[in-house]
DNA sequence: GCGGACGTAAACACGT
DNA sequence: AACGTGTTTACGTCCG
């Protein structure tokens, strides 16, 4: 301890300081909207698949393989993106005291990541790349894999209809029944196989990967039919498809339905930004909104020159750089190359990875500066495309939830700014917590006492990172700060001089002014009695009374009606659940857990929770479990009632309900000097 | 307007 | 004596 780094000389009184309204540390400039670039074109995509050249023979059977080695693959995309959206909140979790750590997970190169994408963070992702240069990428894979799917469908299309022309060759000469049988049954495996090749192409889509529009949809089917033989395929629908109906409308129709399924799916599952739903939309001269894979992959072997794998002489295919001269020698290089096998699968679904990251890994910025722009009060120019859509993947973990709304960075106990309150942050915030502070803090309160709001834990370990870079007042006030800091560490305990330093080590903020917030710290100390001061073997070290810091102002909620309201409401549910939140997010501290931390001799007699508590982190202990009605309502109290309560604080307790409790000697149990003083009549001190 | 919560400043006491 | 630590008091601001 006494680790000197921040003593400064405290006399050396700063003069500029004012009261309260100085917090010119709060800048309230406007800010552009953050760059989050153009979410999802949806740029071509390929498939892995690519090549499916192979000379040979693709039946129905076989297709039907693909399909089923496909699936597995888009599976394992999916439940990778929810690894990662997982892994993303985690980072941002509540209770991660340290986040420090986490923050600077280790670092994996980009090479590394590749081999092992499981392992690739989002935050490795962002360190590797650069926001431009993560759409860059994004558009390129998602163009490439489209396109390959494309090509791939294509071969299977031809196939098939050299099958069914053989077919037909050989039904002249047999009865025309059989021949009409054998047609249908080539029709239904067509049709199956467009079908597949919908729901392949809505997988990408769900992934983010694919922007289909309602009348593309059916894209695919409609123009591969063409593609692969114009003239021939009319007349085959023709010869045996419905009558009245054109086979190709029936197929439509399927595309049509798993378009709605896909719009659905895409709103839940989808990433922020990528697929919105809106890509559903076509221009009036019918040109898809977006770049639509149909476009160059239907045309990319009709229009030389191009290919999303073929640029400046060479392979684009990841790893590849073989120089081709022209497109021609290139396409046969990617269907030879890059035909579909394990490798090219593997390497796609690699790439897959990669921007799948890099897609949350965006979304994740771009929220985060909505965060940012939003504490400072600058109004996002406009609602990030994909800022939107943020929530918390449906799989996840209500724990990730708590995170993903790394959305949910936005402090809760945290003064919103006013004009942010707008749109884009309310999503974002945890279902519960969020009204509740947004609510509290008013527009020019800068500090918003976390007791109501929602712990300040999760709020800090969210924004961490800026807190710690901006000079920037953070929104709590020194007590809860203070508190904060003793709570984060194994034995809740702290000297002065280690509450300095998590000051400053914690805000830029603090990193001036140091006579002015320390002496305000101590001021803090010594005015709450919610902070004991216990003599230890090594010098004083200041604890917290969770009792009494949940107690300190509750007891006026009684008189206030509608402030009682209010906390049922809403806002008391952040509020009151501060603490109880702050425990959960918190629960990660192992000391909470472990009675043994605490320090026997001091520690534990000053914090009455600490014993039984194990269960019980820091929540605020009922003090008088029923006899408090004041504080919380039974409802919000349910999850913590179950505290035990002791002997002593029965005592304590005993004070009936009145309606202001407040003539609370509070600590009966530990009979420090301080307590002692308390036990006068005051309330707090006045 | 009042009272409470906060923040800031400063005086003062004490121990090292 | 200088400092660090604690305690208190005073005053101003904000807000319900």
């Amino acid at each position: 301890m006494m680790v000197e780094s921040a003593s400064e000389t405290i006399r050396s009184a700063p003069s500029g300081q004012n009261g309260v309204g100085s917090i010119s540390g709060q800048a309230d400039g406007g800010g552009g909207g953050a760059g989050a670039a153009g979410a999802g074109g949806g740029g071509a995509g390929r498939d892995p698949a690519a090549g499916a050249d192979s000379n040979g023979e693709m039946s129905p059977a076989e297709l039907l393989h693909f399909q089923q080695q496909q699936a597995p693959v888009l599976q394992a995309l999916q439940v990778a993106r929810q690894l990662l959206l997982q892994q993303a909140s985690g980072l941002s979790s509540p209770g991660n005291n340290d986040s420090k750590q986490s923050a600077s997970a280790v670092q994996v190169p980009v090479s590394v990541a590749m081999m092992s994408p499981q392992m690739l963070t989002p935050q490795q992702m962002q360190q590797i790349l650069s926001p431009p240069q993560l759409q860059a990428l994004l558009q390129q894979q998602q163009a490439l894999m489209l396109q390959q799917l494309q090509e791939y469908y294509k071969k299977q299309q031809e196939q098939l209809h050299l099958q069914l022309l053989t077919q037909q060759q050989a039904g002249k000469q047999q009865p025309k029944e059989a021949l009409g049988n054998k047609q249908l049954a080539f029709q239904q495996q067509l049709l199956q196989m467009q079908q597949l090749q919908q729901q392949h192409l809505l997988n990408l889509q769900r992934q983010g990967l694919v922007s289909l529009q309602p009348s593309q949809a059916s894209g695919p089917l409609q123009t591969l039919p063409q593609a692969v033989c114009p003239t021939d395929l009319p007349q085959l629908w023709k010869g045996e498809g419905a009558p009245g109906q054109p086979a190709e409308d029936s197929v439509k129709q399927e595309g049509l339905d798993l378009t709605g399924s896909a719009t659905t799916a895409t709103s839940f599952a989808a990433p922020p930004k990528v697929s919105p739903p809106l890509s559903h939309h076509t221009l009036p001269n019918g040109q898809p909104t977006v770049l639509t894979p149909r476009r160059d992959s239907s045309s990319h072997e009709e229009t030389p020159g191009s290919h999303p794998l073929y640029g400046h002489g060479e392979c684009k295919w990841p790893g590849c750089e073989t120089l081709c001269e022209d497109l021609g020698q290139f396409i046969k290089h990617l269907n030879t190359e890059h035909a579909l096998d394990d490798r090219s699968t593997a390497q796609c679904r690699v790439q897959m990875q990669v921007v799948q990251q890099l897609e949350i890994q965006l979304a994740k910025e771009s929220e985060r500066l909505q965060a940012m722009m939003a504490h400072l009060h600058m109004r996002p120019s406009e609602p990030k495309p994909f800022s939107q859509p943020l929530n918390p993947v449906p799989g996840s973990s209500s724990f990730s939830k708590v995170t993903v709304s790394a959305a949910d960075s936005f402090p809760d106990g945290l003064v919103h700014p006013p004009t942010s309150a707008a749109a884009p942050v309310t999503p974002l915030r945890p279902p519960g917590l969020s009204s509740a502070s947004l609510h509290s803090g008013g527009p020019a309160r800068r500090r918003s006492s976390d007791k109501f709001c929602s712990p300040i834990s999760s709020e800090l370990a969210q924004n961490h990172e800026f807190y710690k870079n901006a000079d920037v007042r953070p929104p709590f006030t020194y007590a809860s700060l203070i508190r904060q800091a003793i709570l984060e560490t194994p034995d809740r305990q702290l000297t002065l001089n280690e509450i300095y330093n998590w000051f400053t080590r914690m805000f830029a903020y603090f990193r001036r002014n140091t006579a002015t917030w320390k002496n305000a710290v101590r001021h803090n100390l010594s005015l709450h009695k919610c902070f004991v001061r216990v003599e230890n073997v090594k010098g004083a070290v200041w604890t917290v009374d969770e009792r009494e810091y949940q107690k300190r102002r509750p007891p006026k909620m009684t008189g206030s009606p509608t402030l009682v309201k209010n906390m049922i409401s809403g806002l008391s549910y952040g509020a009151l659940n501060a603490s109880y939140q702050a425990a959960l997010a918190e629960s990660s501290f192992p000391l909470l857990n472990s009675p043994g931390m605490l320090n026997p001799g001091s520690a534990s007699s000053l914090l009455p929770l600490s014993h039984d508590e194990v269960g019980a982190p820091v929540e605020p202990l009922p003090s008088n479990g029923s006899s408090s009605p004041p504080r919380l309502s039974p409802s919000q109290y349910s999850h913590q009632v179950q505290v035990k309560e002791e002997p002593a604080e029965a005592e304590e307790d005993r004070r009936p309900g009145p309606p202001l409790g407040p003539p609370n000697p509070s600590t009966a149990g530990p009979p420090e000097d301080r307590d002692l003083e308390e036990e006068l009549p005051g309330e707090e001190l006045s």
